[in-house]
This record gives structure tokens, C-alpha cells and sequence, in this order.
DNA sequence: CATATTAACGCAATAATATTGCATTTGCAA
DNA sequence: TTGCAAATGCAATATTATTGCGTTAATATG
């Protein structure tokens, strides 16, 4: 690794005319150490030491998320999740729906569908975006 | 038509062992009216004549939801929204990011992707649902 | 038809999630 | 090093959803 990780989440920052902060460099430390969609409660309970306002984290998320470096997710529990946005590594989610496990499922069958979708829409103009998420049950739950 | 949308809509409550109320009937009947997911919000404002406490619905959007009656979406808009489910008819949303429009999308890829999911999967023993939203913007908005 | 049982409902309180306004601090460009 | 805009913290508040409990009403049964 020719960059540490921080010094690449530092580029990320700047490239998108945003401030590195410490806050946010924790942020983007956790959610790449995390590799599954979290809340932001979770994202609080994972921050060292020195505590952070909820709304900082809120603005954070919002502001990084506005810059696609950090994707939000809704995976039906009443509270958005956020994930980092991993280039060219697109992936969608599997999750219990008895504990809330989350599994990420490589590959997307999206990006053609996108393209048939739009054709048959009367109403639309552009297609940005999608989700594709799976509900079931894990084996620790079955069990 | 055999039977009115009523008769069906009490049918469908006895056939899950619910109670038919009027409440319940009012409920349903403004989800058959507009054909797309509503929010609890929307759907108080569609009420007629009486009030009903937001619990009252939360509670009958609960016990319908458990029953398979109404279905629970999910279009990241900072809310629950809630639709009829409609057997065999089985479809899913785009959704404008700027007016928050709402286009159903016949048919669904899903079917066959879900068990292609799981026989990918390592942790899940069985999947039961997906959701498959689109986001991007409408003609009106993108002009 | 009367009535008992239990589900459904309404009200009040509260939880959980998220946002806004404003004063203060800090990153960073000049 | 200094000034300015962006970022942060605190307090207040909005929005969405849930819980407890006493009351009402749907329906099964006699």
C-alpha cells in the first residue's frame, strides 16, 4: 500500500473541496474498518475517546454522502445505514430479519436493469440510482 | 365485479382472523383508491370524516403488514411508506430524488436473482423477500 | 337475541431518529 | 499570521414510531 488508508480518505476529502477534520477522518476510519452499513448510533459507539455531537456526525454523513464517498442504505430497520462508497465494487445487501445480520452480496444484476427499466418508464427522464436488497434468515437464526 | 372491494377487503381481514372495523376498511379502501405507497402521514390525510389516532393506524398497518395484506416499502424518504399487496402483481418503484414521484414498475427480475443470491450466500439459510427501488428524476422535474 | 371474550381503539406519555439556529472554533488559503 | 468560510457543539425542536393502560366494540357462543 503505497498510501495509508488515512492519507487516502485525506484525498478524498479534498478532492471534493471539503475539510479534513479530525472528525471525519474518524468517520471514514471506521466505516472502512466496518465493512457492513451502520447506523449512526453504531457509528457513535465506535468512536475513541473524545466524544462527537449527533449532529456533527449527522452533517458529516450528510455532507459525505452529497460527495458519493459514503452511500446511505435502507435496510428496513427504521433508521438509515451508511457505507463507503467503493468504486467499481458495487454490492447490495442480504439481512436477517430476525437479528438484522447483514451479508454483502458481490456483483449487481442492477446496472443492465437500470437501462430496460428507464425504456418501459413513461414518466421518467434518468435513472441515478438503485437499491437491491434481500430479506431472509440467517443460519445462526434458522438454528 | 362480483363483490364490491368492500366485501373483498373484509374477506381478506377474516381470512387472517382480524377483526373487520370501519377503521380498517377505511384503510384499505384508500390504499385501493391511489395506487401507490403511502405514508402513515398520507393516508391520515386521506381520511374521511372521522379522526383516528396515529397509533390506531400504525397498529392496523402492523397487523395488515404481518398478514401479507399491505406490503412495507421502503423508498428513502425518511419514512415508512405502505402499499396493497397484490397477489401475482408483484412489482416495485422508481422513485424521483427531487419531487419524490412515484412510477410502479411492471414485473420484477427478482425471482430468479433471489435464489441465485442464496446459493451465493455463506451465512443465510433462506431469503423471503427484496426490495428493488430506482431513484432519478422525472421529466417534469428534469425540465 | 343476550352476553362474554378478546381484539381493537383512544389518549397520554415517551422513545428513537433526525434537523435547525446560532454562537464558537478551526482548517486552510492568501 | 491573519481572515474567512467551513465545521463543530449546544440547545431546542421536528418527525416518525411505539408502549401502557383503561375503554369500546366485533364476533363467537349459548
Amino acid at each position: 500500500m503505497r498510501k495509508s488508508k488515512k492519507e487516502k480518505h485525506a484525498d478524498l476529502l479534498r478532492a471534493h473541496g471539503l475539510k479534513m477534520t479530525p472528525k471525519r477522518l474518524q468517520l471514514l476510519s471506521i466505516l472502512a474498518r466496518i465493512k457492513r452499513p451502520l447506523s449512526a448510533h453504531e457509528i457513535l459507539k465506535n468512536w475513541s475517546q473524545d466524544g462527537t455531537d449527533v449532529v456533527t456526525l449527522y452533517r458529516a454523513l450528510e455532507a459525505l454522502t452529497a460527495a458519493s464517498i459514503v452511500r446511505r442504505v435502507n435496510l428496513q430497520h427504521g433508521h438509515a445505514d451508511y457505507e463507503l462508497v467503493t468504486p467499481g465494487k458495487h454490492h447490495h445487501h442480504l439481512v436477517c430479519t430476525d437479528c438484522g445480520t447483514i451479508e454483502n452480496i458481490k456483483g449487481c444484476p442492477g446496472d443492465r436493469t437500470e437501462k430496460s427499466v428507464l425504456r418501459k418508464s413513461t414518466r421518467f427522464s434518468s435513472i441515478r440510482e438503485h437499491s437491491f436488497e434481500f430479506f431472509g434468515t440467517c443460519r445462526a437464526c434458522a438454528a
